[in-house]
Order: structure tokens, then sequence, then C-alpha cells
DNA sequence: GATATAAATAACCAAATAGTTATTTAATGG
DNA sequence: CCATTAAATAACTATTTGGTTATTTATATC
């Protein structure tokens, strides 16, 4: 077998390589599912050989645990530096809805990821001890935020953790993902710019009428912060 | 090309063929998804000649095309038959997301399929005219709930309908799509009687604090429907 | 009871796909 | 500067996959 002299020398850059990998495996994973993602596809995007795919990762299946490890990671690596613990409660929260809500955005990527593991009943995740270690500071942060709320009153006692998180995401992963549909059965483009920023709106209302004590509405309403 | 001769002879039954087809491809699309489903392994567990699938349907795409309008129009039929205009507004709000919750339970098809749809961008549901007509008296069902409870005082004036609907579907939705991925984020089995029970409790919570009045919150906290 | 229609079947095919083999060559370290 | 390592490439392959062709035959209708 004769391969072809090139004519431009190749560079060598292991690191590089995988991270091109990585990146391009990220949006085509994303785009398409793991069933739909084609490998040539990924090689082809990440200007690399698909021997070096398999080379560095193995397969199709490991190459797709650490793409959805690796956008898991990022988003909690950035949860955790907005450092909600130098807030005060209610604004916290605020800052919290709003975080979520801008990194889904941001990073469309990530929902599609997070929709293709669980459709694979996250066998890939279940192996990731760096996500049980990173979920264990995240819950634990949550509940940190409510106790400090509650201690100074303004947040309703014996709250669940795992249920506020759960519906934060929720209020913000569902109508971003299902914004195709959800623009077909509402009739309406659910992505302009005033639209998006009603949905925030609508979401720090709908938390802070979740976590707050009456009088803590009350007074929200009152200095026009609800509503 | 010669063909053996079958032991039994075949019953033909086109109806029912169609049927066990639509109903093999909502099982297969929904287990892996568009891009993971296989033609052959649908028209396997049809009981079905491959032949027959493409005569009845057209090809993959249009298969998946009628097999996710099926299973909106079921949910939306169901859901119109709550007859929730019988009940006074609050009442029917519970109402309201108990059935979705259940329903998304009893058929967690229907989840996967909507993700799915929407990973394609909803290119098949948007030339479904029969989707746009049901999805039309939905949300004219939610405007008249609202409208009804603002008018006895119950629920809070200028809610959008749309930001509920969504809203009541996000709570369930979410948890219940990405509960693998939750299971080891929070470290507990999301899918118990109890925590199913908990979570509906928590839902129904959060949405009357969502759309009720300060005073009829509470009311309910009062008499023990909240809380 | 002959005829037309369409339901059903088996076998086939070209293209696509995940993964491999064989080879070249840039870099590293003594 | 030479030998070893491993990064990179091209070509290949066994299988799978969506879709088709050719044929048989149950059934409705006149």
């Amino acid at each position: 077998m004769t391969l072809a002299k090139q004519s431009k020398p190749q560079v060598r850059d292991p690191d590089a390589t995988k991270l091109r990998i990585l990146a391009a495996a990220t949006q085509e994973f994303a785009k398409f599912g793991l069933g739909g993602a084609r490998v040539d596809r990924i090689a082809a995007r990440a200007k690399a050989n698909k021997r070096m795919l398999y080379h560095y990762f193995g397969n199709k299946d490991e190459l797709f645990a650490i793409t959805v490890e690796n956008a898991y990671a990022q988003f909690r690596d950035r949860e955790a530096a907005l450092h909600l613990d130098s807030l005060d409660p209610v604004s916290a929260m605020q800052r919290l809805v709003g975080f979520v809500w801008n990194y889904f955005i941001a990073n469309p990527e990530f929902i599609t990821l997070v929709n293709s593991e669980n459709l694979h009943k996250a066998k890939h995740l279940k192996a990731s001890k760096r996500t049980t270690d990173m979920s264990r500071k995240f819950v634990a942060r949550m509940q940190v935020l409510l106790s400090r709320g509650e201690a100074s009153g303004v947040f309703r006692h014996g709250l669940d953790p795992v249920q506020v998180n759960i519906s934060i995401a929720a209020i913000a992963y569902y109508y971003l993902t299902n914004r195709f549909t959800g623009s077909i059965v509402f009739e309406r483009d659910l992505m302009t710019k005033e639209a998006l920023s009603a949905r925030l709106a609508f979401n720090i209302n709908t938390v802070l009428r979740m976590v707050c004590t009456a009088e803590e509405v009350a007074r929200l309403e009152k200095n026009g912060s609800l509503q």
C-alpha cells in the first residue's frame, strides 16, 4: 500500500487534536443524537483522521460518554462560580434562575446531549465518578441557600432542595428543548428577544412564589420585584 | 424468483396491519429516536412484511411524522375529555396538573417522541393541520380556565395562558424525561411510588402558588390544601 | 365462477457505516 | 544523529440499513 506524499508536512499536536475531536463530537451528538450521529462526520468536522478518534476515544459510545460528561462538568463549573453565598437568599435565587436560563440559551448543545443520554437511560454517565462528585456539591449548594433563606425568614421551611433544583431546571429546560413543537402548538415564535425575556421574568416569578413565605411574597409584590 | 409456499394461508387485514405497524413504530422511535430506530425492527415487531410499511407509510420519515402526530393527538384527546369547565378553577387546575403527570407516567413513549421531534426542529409536525387545530382548542381551554379563576377572584389577573401551560408541562416532563441522569445527580431513585407522589404534590403546590392570588394562597394554606 | 384489485411475501441491492489494517513520518530523548 | 515512539494518514472491509423488485394469493365484485 503506498500513500500519496502530502504537500504540507503534517503538524503533530495530540492535545489539540483531542480537543478538536471532542468539540466536533459535541456538535454532532447534539445535532443528531447518539443514534443519528456519524463518526465520519465527527472526524471530518474535527479535521482529524478517523483513526485518531478511535485511538484517543475508543469507539463511538465511549466518545459519547466523554462528550456528555464534559458538557455536564462545564455547566456545573460555571454554576459553582456564581458564588451565591455572597448574596442574600432572594437575590441568590434570582441569580441562579437567571444563570440556568442564560446558560441553556448560550449552550444549546447541553440540552440535547442530556436528552440523548436520558434516551439511553444514562448508561454512559452512570460510570462517571467525576459527575457524582460534582453533583454532590451542587445539591449541597442548594441546601445551604435554602437553609440561609429559611433562617432569615424569607424562604418557607421544609423545602426539598432536590425538588427545587429540578423545578428551576425544568421551567427553563422544557421551554427551550421543546421550542420547535412549542412554536407550532402556541403559534408564536418562542425565541424572539421579547419572548425570551418574558419567560425569564415569569420563571423568576414562579420560583420566588414557590420558595418564599407568604410575608416575603407580599413584600416582594409591594416593592415591585414580583409581578 | 420462486417463493416458498407457506404452510399457513395468509390472513388479510389492512387496517390491523397498519395499526400494528404504527404501534411498533411508536415503541421503536420512542426507544431509539428517529436516528437510532430501525425499519427492519419495526416491521419485525409488527409481524408485518417490511414492504407493507413502505406501502402504507411511504418511508421512515413519513412513518415517524404520523407516529408523532398520532401520539400528540391521543394526549390532547384525553386532556380535552377532562371537562375542566365543570369544576371550580382551583380544583380544575389541580386536576389538570394531576392528569398531565399521570399521562406522562402511563405513556412514557410520548415524551421521548416529542424529544425526538424537537431534535429534528419539529419538521414533521410542522405540516400537520390536525395538530394546529387541536392546539388552538388546547390553548383556548386554559384561557377559559384562567378567566374563570380571575373572575371569581382566586387567580391572579393578567396571567399568560401560554406561560402557564408550558410551566405545567415543564415541571412534570423534565422530572420524567431526565429521570436517569436525575437519579445519578441526586443519588435517589426518582421513580419509587413515594418519590412520584411527592413530586406530584410538589407540582400541584407550585402551580397553585403560581396562579393564585395571595388571599387564595393564604386560604389554601389554612385549610391544608397547600403544603 | 371468472376477473380485477390490492394485501402480503421473499429476495435482493446500492449506499452508508463503525471499526481496522498497513504505512508514513514528526517528534523525543539518549 | 540515530533509534524509538506515537501521531497521523489512506485505503479497506464486513455488516447494516433504507428502500425496491418480482411474485404470489386472498378477497371483493360483477
